[in-house]
DNA sequence: AAGACGAAAGTGGTTGA
DNA sequence: TCAACAACTTTCGTCTT
């Protein structure tokens, strides 16, 4: 059972190379314990940990994380730490007992032979025992997905904490049962996105997962209605810039295509349409105005909409806004 | 020839009985 | 569970530049 496990992590994590944290992986040197050189430093807890079976190799190196400072009662408690802060991406939030790798007593002195084997044996079960708990099981491998997803995504981390918040919660009300933790993962990403305002379609996060979008999608509305969350709906200018930028546009076409949108907020004709409809059609009147014309099916490609929904949105605005636009 | 336009039929999902 | 429905897509013929 274990090697299968084993085998099945680290098959994954080729596929999935984070060229990001390359170079914080020192190359040389390798695990002592399971001679893999498959290293990770951790400069939350200012360790270096052997990724295949979890030994801590070097302690206390210098620690990135921000030094905390606090304004008022509330933050002191959050923020105040005797080691590092805790944070939600792991399955014990970072707060964990460990047995050291010196075989040492308390002062300092050697151990014999035979109790170094039993400090050998009980580090390794302590380990092992310490994510026992199915629940533990379960946000080890569905947090070790929020992540690479996330990643993948490119969100920032405050994101992904919330992500893993939600999903947190999540469990506890066992909603997850009968769904693959990965669609659950998923459709907790899409709806902290959605809360956060950060355009991501879920297109895109069916991509990154290889979950299907209809899979998300329903695990989504499941999570919503179970959790009672109120999502405000999309606005379609959230994807403005994401558009605008990958099809070369300068920010004034930006301007526009939001102010397009703010318009035709107001005037109520936005519900019920895709919001990346939307955007899409806001854009490319906004760069006919300019005089950057993109074509119709450009657009279209980049949105992830056709070019007749962009055609529909188009006349719509047109019609309702009274825009002059000369082709 | 490429792009824009719009009609018509098809698709997948939601809603309400 | 089923039918009605809205939004969107696909396909295709026609018009414009």
């Amino acid at each position: 059972m274990p090697t299968k496990t084993h085998k099945k992590t680290r098959a994954r994590k080729k596929t999935t190379s984070k060229p990001k944290k390359k170079p914080d992986i020192a190359p040389s040197s390798h695990c002592p314990e399971c001679g893999s050189q498959n290293l990770m430093r951790d400069y939350e807890r200012g360790e270096i940990i052997c990724r295949d079976c979890g030994l801590v190799i070097t302690e206390n190196i210098a620690d990135y994380g921000p030094e905390w400072r606090s304004f008022d009662a509330e933050q002191k408690n959050k923020r105040a730490r005797g080691g590092s802060p805790t944070t939600l991406m792991r399955p014990n939030k970072g707060l964990v007992t460990e047995i050291d790798q010196y075989n040492r007593d308390i002062r300092g002195g050697r151990i014999d032979a035979r109790q170094q084997a039993q400090l050998h044996r009980m580090r390794k079960w302590h380990k092992r025992v310490s994510i026992a708990s199915s629940f533990e099981k379960n946000l080890a491998i569905a947090l070790a997905e929020l992540d690479r997803v996330g990643s993948a995504l490119g969100l920032p981390d405050n994101v992904k904490e919330a992500a893993a918040l939600m999903y947190r919660k999540a469990v506890k009300q066992e909603l997850i049962r009968g769904r693959l933790i990965e669609s659950v993962v998923a459709a907790v990403i899409y709806a902290i996105c959605r809360m956060y305002g950060i355009p991501r379609t879920l297109d895109e996060i069916s991509r990154a997962s290889s979950i299907e979008k209809k899979e998300i999608g329903r695990a989504y509305r499941f999570l919503k209605r179970e959790m009672s969350m109120d999502i405000p709906l999309t606005d379609p200018s959230t994807y403005v810039p994401k558009f605008a930028s990958a099809l070369n546009l300068t920010p004034k076409v930006q301007e526009e295509a939001v102010k397009i949108i703010k318009k035709a907020l107001r005037k109520g004709l936005i519900s019920g349409r895709g919001p990346t409809g939307v955007a899409a059609a806001a854009i490319y009147i906004a760069a006919a105005m300019h005089g950057e014309r993109k074509t119709q099916k450009e657009v279209a490609e980049i949105a992830g909409v056709t070019e007749v929904t962009i055609r529909n949105r188009y006349r719509e605005l047109k019609k309702e806004l009274k825009l002059k636009i000369n082709l």
